[in-house]
DNA sequence: GGGTTCGGTTCACCACTGCGAAACATTTCC
DNA sequence: GGAAATGTTTCGCAGTGGTGAACCGAACCC
């Protein structure tokens, strides 16, 4: 969603209309008004004269916390797993196992369900699918995500902790 | 809560801290310092020079979205205890017991009233309660939470003070 | 005040189970 | 043919629940 930037106190009456609709706004406040007090994370100023390079990364955090914080792992139409500008291929397998974590990224998949995914005809040996999770996330590693265990409940993709 | 002030880039290092603790924070940052990308609404910051009065602002500000928003630990539909972007896994009987005391976040909940939902049919010994309140205790520190006893009423599940 | 009891903490140990990981064998695909 | 993908076996480790015992501080009591 764009950041709409609003001249304080002047345009003040915009600013009931935005605060309603939840759009993401900047205040440019003039040199002698006093600062305003916004809660809303949605809403930030900056008091004129302003460099160009601070307004741009105000408008930048507004506009990712309007995004809803951080972007989400996809596989796209080939097959690929991207993530912040990279990717890596995946084998079919792996391309079924990593969609459903994909599909539920941040929470918890049941070993059960994945079996089923990737073996719609029954799993070829209980470890199979260690060994695939095991592959997959040296796949993944380079990306910056991994694959935690938790234990007796499945498995769950989650941006890297360090 | 209080703000912490830091000087950016300077002083850094303090930074990784003060964000895994959730602690509201202003970045002062120096005349010709790039500005930071912060998408965290307890983190804000402002070039100096600056007038005195934006300064105690935004301070303001960190307060009140500190004193507002502040969250409360939850256990998820997958059994994990959340908290603040960061989560543990927790073993079925602590599960239990977590979720006694997540339920009545910050009150007393009874040793009694504890044992009974984690051993419906009884507890194993008197033992085994304090056990595993320990273990939960190691379980949770990472993510900033403390279990409290209050003596010969029971337990209590708080924000660690340090 | 000094011992005792009470409530709670912590540790060491055991049995059990789920999952990890290496190493090897096999199949598939270009 | 050769590389990538898949399947299998085996070994080991770490998480889990339970138990007994030592420990410790606060309250109680004579």
């Amino acid at each position: 969603m764009d950041v709409v930037l609003v001249r304080w106190p002047e345009e003040n009456f915009h600013l009931g209309e935005l605060r309603g609709a939840g759009t993401p706004r900047l205040l440019l406040v003039g040199p002698e008004a006093p600062p305003p007090d916004s809660v809303d994370p949605l809403e930030d100023w900056i008091r004129l004269p302003a460099e160009d390079r601070d307004v741009r990364a105000r408008v930048a955090t507004l506009e990712a916390r309007a995004a809803n914080g951080m972007p989400t792992p996809e596989i796209d139409e080939d097959g690929l797993l991207r993530y912040r500008d990279r990717w890596v291929s995946l084998s079919p397998v792996e391309r079924e196992l990593a969609g459903a974590l994909v599909e539920r990224f941040g929470a918890v998949v049941g070993r059960d369900l994945m079996a089923r995914r990737a073996w719609p005809s029954g799993a070829p040996t209980r470890n199979a699918l260690d060994v695939h999770i095991l592959r997959l996330r040296r796949r993944i590693a380079p990306l910056g995500l991994e694959v935690r265990t938790v234990r007796s409940r499945g498995y769950l993709l989650q941006i890297t902790t360090s």
